[in-house]
DNA sequence: TTAATTACTTTTAAATTAAAAGTAAAAATG
DNA sequence: CATTTTTACTTTTAATTTAAAAGTAATTAA
């Protein structure tokens, strides 16, 4: 995997692997809303088309930002899980509902409303730690 | 300007509008490396193409991320601007650098250090607040 | 033992991004 | 004051990426 990076800025760095329209919603799915499988992701109220979320997973295996593991009894079904570096984008996750709540709102007539919010902006860095144990907790049982 | 969401969900419709190579990149350099003319984008390292920064341009205006203005004595320059909007977006930009110095910098060989790095981890609202007051009394000329 | 499910891949079409060249107005230069 | 240069784009065309649909193969359920 030879990543190809723009120039030596660390944003725009970034930028070149986050970047695009779905990697950061295939974190999100994964970090709150408990998918895992290829046929959760798919399900999913984004609707991803199946070659492209096959392309972003390998693409977040090979930076090993996600891994890809089985379960014993299931031969059919893989399980993708976050790792340490997939979780710790749970800030970046965190900033964009903040800065979406406030300024992107007003322009989404059906975004919904997360109660949590009030929270979120209050106690930043307790709300990171809360979803980052949150998922530990509940990914706990497939490794 | 009729932005077209994808689901309810606020981190995905932030995503929908910052979600891709190049929004981010702009919004950076205008607030960390000073860019506010069309040709200072051009002439950045990220090497953008006239007709993408264009339309990038186009689109963050119309979302009020950015203004465009002239000065009285200068017919020939556009100045671009930051609104609150986009000053909004600062903790975005030092949660991507926090993440990249730890996770992208082992992947990008000549990507350039920041010294100021520690003091951002220490204490993050206080660089952030560093951050959108400096782009404040630097472009205070403008308007 | 057959049908359904899961996780993809392949194919083809559409849209986006990029590179290059071109244009027009303003400003600087001789 | 005329010419050149600069700035800010637009247009054109090519390349790449994204998307939709259909297809495949292994596994599990009925």
């Amino acid at each position: 995997m030879d990543y190809k990076f723009r120039c030596n800025c660390p944003i725009t760095s970034a930028l070149d692997i986050l970047g695009d329209k779905w990697i950061l919603v295939i974190i999100k799915q994964m970090l709150i809303e408990d998918k895992k499988t290829f046929k959760d992701f798919i399900e999913s109220d984004e609707s991803i088309a199946a070659s492209i979320l096959a392309s972003k997973l390998k693409c977040l295996e090979e930076l090993e930002i996600i891994t890809k593991t089985q379960l014993p009894d299931n031969k059919k079904s893989n399980i993708y899980l976050l790792t340490e570096k997939g979780l710790a984008l749970t800030p970046i996750i965190v900033e964009l509902s903040i800065w979406s709540d406030e300024n992107v709102r007003e322009l989404n007539s059906i975004m919904r409303e997360s109660p949590e919010i009030a929270i979120m902006k209050s106690d930043k860095n307790t709300f990171i730690q809360m979803i980052k144990d949150n998922y530990k907790t509940k990914t706990a049982i497939f490794s």
